[in-house]
DNA sequence: CAATGATCCTGTCCGC
DNA sequence: TGCGGACAGGATCATT
């Protein structure tokens, strides 16, 4: 499941993939997969794509002409550079046609994932309110006690509001706070400054790592050439039966997602 | 405003 | 072997 890492990794593939090329066409092969919003379909392509920028889990890619398109893989989503014209995939959702005679495919076996088409300068009415960036020095414990102050919910619960921090998923919380050694089920407005202080240190420590590791391929994350990542085998106890240390994780329930979590390292 | 729960969707895994 | 059901979960919307 994509999430920030792993859309920096799609990022940082399609930066090079994309590099001087246009888009010359974009197909819709499933239902709601692209959306044009407040445009005409024939009135975007061909046009040249001059910026990729990552807000959260969204890819934006910036076009020459006054168009954006806001990229979203949520669970299943992959954008996979063919150079083949030819191949089947009976979970292809949306295809672009480059100048390079290649293809861009979107992959999506659940079909959550979305393309949406809007003008550059209407960009912000296509996206929704987000925290702020993890990795940006606007995400600090001034900002963290502030906004966590009336929060009595789960700190792994909190973590997962994009509105609070953006790009933050299920893998990623779990694995910063067993650094941070907090307890998933703490309340927010129950945390330390010690604790902020951790959760602050220890989240862009593991996003830098999962960054410079291509991101967490746990199930259908892929690069751009459709390699895996490798973070995956440096996590210490997504999905683990032991962590570092020894001690066995736990595994609970928590606004309809898995936990994992470490009872004799996280208080 | 805060928090919870249903919803969307399909491949995989488990028990019988 | 096959079938039903649970599970995986990001974001959105509705409800309490």
């Amino acid at each position: 499941m994509p999430e920030l890492p792993e859309v920096q990794t799609v990022l940082n593939g399609l930066a090079e993939a994309l590099n001087g090329i246009e888009l010359i066409s974009l197909k819709c092969l499933y239902p709601n997969t692209v959306r044009y919003v407040g445009l005409e379909h024939d009135e975007v392509l061909p046009d040249k794509v001059i910026g990729l920028e990552r807000r959260g889990k969204y890819l934006i890619l910036h076009l020459k002409r006054s168009h954006s398109l806001i990229i979203h893989l949520r669970m299943t989503g992959k954008l996979i550079i063919d150079p083949c014209s030819a191949t089947e995939n009976k979970h292809q959702r949306a295809c672009f046609s480059l100048s390079d005679g290649a293809f861009l495919r979107f992959i999506d076996i659940r079909t959550f994932g979305k393309i949406v088409v809007c003008k550059s300068e209407e960009l912000p009415l296509s996206l929704p309110k987000l925290g702020p960036e993890p990795l940006g020095k606007d995400f600090d414990v001034p900002y963290l006690q502030k906004a966590l102050m009336r929060k009595g919910l789960p700190v792994k619960n909190a973590l997962l509001d994009q509105k609070l921090v953006a790009g933050l998923g299920n893998i990623y919380a779990c694995e910063i706070l067993y650094r941070a050694k907090i307890a998933p089920q703490k309340a927010a407005n129950t945390l330390s400054k010690k604790n902020l202080e951790q959760i602050v240190l220890h989240t862009r420590e593991v996003l830098q790592e999962a960054i410079a590791n291509n991101g967490t391929s746990i199930s259908d994350f892929r690069r751009v050439d459709d390699k895996t990542g490798q973070f995956q085998n440096f996590l210490r106890v997504y999905q683990k039966a032991e962590c570092p240390l020894g001690h066995g994780i736990k595994r609970i329930k928590q606004g309809g997602r898995s936990t994992f979590y470490c009872p004799v390292c996280q208080k």
